[in-house]
DNA sequence: TCAAAAGTGTTTCCTATACACCCATGA
DNA sequence: TCATGGGTGTATAGGAAACACTTTTGA
């Protein structure tokens, strides 16, 4: 390994004691169903966290683009590829992980949980209620909590919320899941007026079907609206 | 180094092939001087990227949090400590260092220019207008571009640029940097409008000197509407 | 007395919010 | 016929933007 020489006023360390640290990609992947939201969850198997939650991460790869390491492990955990996929913060304190100098890189991603069979691998990968988390393994809580902020902020003005639903989908399902992510209940009206109005959506001429009182018209995306935008890494 | 048994289901590769990349963190420190803003550079002094423009970084020592680090740097580049500064993004495109994986995480600082005497060092510091950049060292365009733009969405909210400008301002002052971060022309009348309904400015009484002109009144920021919240990293 | 910037109000428009009633469907 | 949610309109308030003239000071 060339020396580097950028650095080179640091004369006191070499460069062998700096590529010594461990990077990884944490996914908080979001879902909603049963009118909640959701996130992908697996059971810890290190000791230290025994039994504890903690988010779908793996290293990074030497060869490998930090991005790239994301849309990997969406799609070895999940099967999906072209999802929304958002970077979020970097983690980096020293002894965040047990086993040595571990920095953590944070998407998050929204998928309709419906739509794709997980893949259930050897552990214990399970949808949990964002609000019944009280504690995870690592600083993964933390990081949670922080990719739940971002993704409210961000449904304030940015159409990503499609993601999480079918492709068709009544105002109703749209609201609630609205409601779930702010945690606040929202004026009917004024909601169905808001996006009318925003025109995200394509109203498809559908009806709901086995819902036990009045269906409600079903509408999809207007993804033209956004092009590629909404569904790649910024 | 103990094995990481939340990584153990990837057996092709061991630990000491991930514990090898580095991590270093950017600085892009905004100043404003001269109705422009500027941004600390330094020459490159690597034979890839000789004479053109870097950020200020360094690496992440192994037992050092990648916050401090962030503040670190800050204090030896320009002696300055307890200012606001805010993790952006993290880059980690395989190649994007020619001296080996190096994973950089890239915060931004605001400072106000005339209040400190620059540590200019053995390299080339310098303040470059960012209007005038069209080219960095490395990937650090695509650096500056990326806290730029995150500077503009913060000021719009935030009360963050009072970092750029000395204790006592006139609105004059306010309302170019304004401009010069947003790079658009403001309405003064609405500018003040604003600025004194949000209750941002306390009124010193005082007048500006030696000015070719009308004089006008001094102001300082309102800190104790906002704490520490405005000087910390989030 | 001139140049340059300080200081000041009003109108308009748009958006956000609050709020209540009838309608269609399935059970 | 009843329960459930679907669908609709209006009034109000507050913030954003457009816009022009007088005043003060230094040169």
């Amino acid at each position: 390994m060339k020396h580097i020489s950028r650095f080179s006023h640091l004369g006191e360390l070499s460069d062998k004691d700096y590529f010594r640290i461990a990077l990884s990609v944490d996914c908080v992947i979001f879902g909603f169903e049963d009118g909640e939201l959701k996130v992908l969850v697996i059971k810890c198997n290190i000791k230290e966290y025994k039994g504890k939650w903690s988010l779908l991460g793996d290293l990074v790869r030497p060869d490998e683009d930090l991005d790239s390491a994301s849309y990997r492990i969406l799609k070895e955990r999940t099967g999906l590829d072209d999802v929304y996929l958002e970077q979020v913060h970097t983690f980096g304190k020293v002894n965040r992980h047990p086993a040595g100098r571990v920095i953590t890189t944070t998407y998050f991603s929204l998928v309709n949980i419906k739509d794709y069979q997980l893949k259930l691998n050897d552990n214990e990968l399970h949808w949990h209620p964002v609000n019944d988390i009280k504690e995870m393994a690592f600083d993964h809580f933390e990081i949670l909590t922080t990719c739940l902020e971002r993704l409210r902020e961000i449904v304030e003005d940015h159409p990503v919320v499609f993601n999480l639903l079918p492709r068709k989908f009544s105002l109703r399902e749209l609201q609630s899941l609205y409601e779930a992510i702010l945690n606040i209940k929202l004026d009917r009206r004024n909601f169905r007026k808001k996006f009318f109005m925003m025109d995200w959506l394509i109203d498809l001429n559908e009806y709901e079907e086995d819902v036990p009182h009045r269906p409600g018209k079903l509408y999809k995306f207007n993804q033209a609206k956004f092009g590629k935008k909404a569904k790649k890494v910024s």
